[in-house]
DNA sequence: CAAGATTGAGTCATCAATCTTA
DNA sequence: TAAGATTGATGACTCAATCTTG
């Protein structure tokens, strides 16, 4: 039997299981007393990145918010300290935000309570050829459009 | 070879590939002039649900939004006439949404783009295997957090 | 005058409190 | 007194305008 394929099913899957798992997350950090999923992926991506730095630019692409959402994050972090703001030596223009030792210590805190939701909420449903199907597959839409990505958002 | 599974690999790709997608979608549908998303996946769970209406609560239950939100986007829709509000025979307490006429046609007048974004947006760059694994990968993380949903979210 | 970043003003979404009926 | 739904107040997010440097 030939199965037609839904054009709108990945999609709508994607669209229930986002707003599902990030709200059951979410409300699981908030509980724990733990930094929120912004505030975790602007750190985790801070501190895998060289010299554990990032032009504010290269953070909006890499994180999972917009240009200025990531302004008022970064701004927020550094007034909890676990973010610093440093002047770019190579061009005057732009804005490197820095970890600091208390941003990795909070990463630290955090890892496991994250680790543990995203287990719980998520990850716990899906084979292991899901996840490689998901992660390979979502890759190649992520790269197209951070290729042609407006240079505005 | 024994490759080592990314634990939140598939994870930050939904998050990722979420995030830009329905960005570039949304925009799309903006500049086309045509309904938001949010107002298309409400009318398109309640046009397709018996007698093309749901109790609110079931609504929330299939479609991306919270509770309290489904009752703001409904008043959104109701002002616009794409949707009516109907008292529940079955329990006083409950209310009914109904799809209107009006909201039919917007419904069909928005698909074509609403398709074509999802397609060039996202589907374009899935195999067809990959979506039958994002599909029912996702689709048993829904399932299970619809089960076992908080009453109250 | 374009690129990088920030900010004021406004919109969108949520939480807790409320109202109504079972 | 609990379930269904709505709403007032508040916080999260975005857009357009602005500032600064290349």
């Amino acid at each position: 039997v030939t199965q037609t394929l839904d054009p709108i099913g990945a999609w709508r899957a994607l669209l229930l299981a986002h707003s599902r798992a990030v709200r059951a997350i979410e409300q699981e950090l908030l509980e724990a007393d733990v930094i929120s999923l912004a505030w975790y992926d602007v750190l985790l991506e801070l501190n895998a990145a060289p010299d554990r730095e990032l032009r504010m630019q290269d953070l909006a692409l890499r994180a999972v918010l917009s240009r200025t959402r990531v302004s008022r994050v970064v701004t927020e972090l550094e007034t909890n300290e676990l973010v610093m703001r440093v002047a770019d030596p190579n061009d005057g223009r732009a804005t490197l935000a820095r970890i600091t030792a208390a941003g990795r210590a909070a990463l630290r805190k955090a890892a496991p309570f994250y680790l543990r939701g995203i287990d719980q909420h998520f990850n716990q449903y899906l084979t292991v050829t899901q996840q490689e199907a998901i992660t390979n597959g979502l890759q190649r839409v992520i790269n197209a459009h951070n290729a042609d990505l407006d240079p505005r958002r």
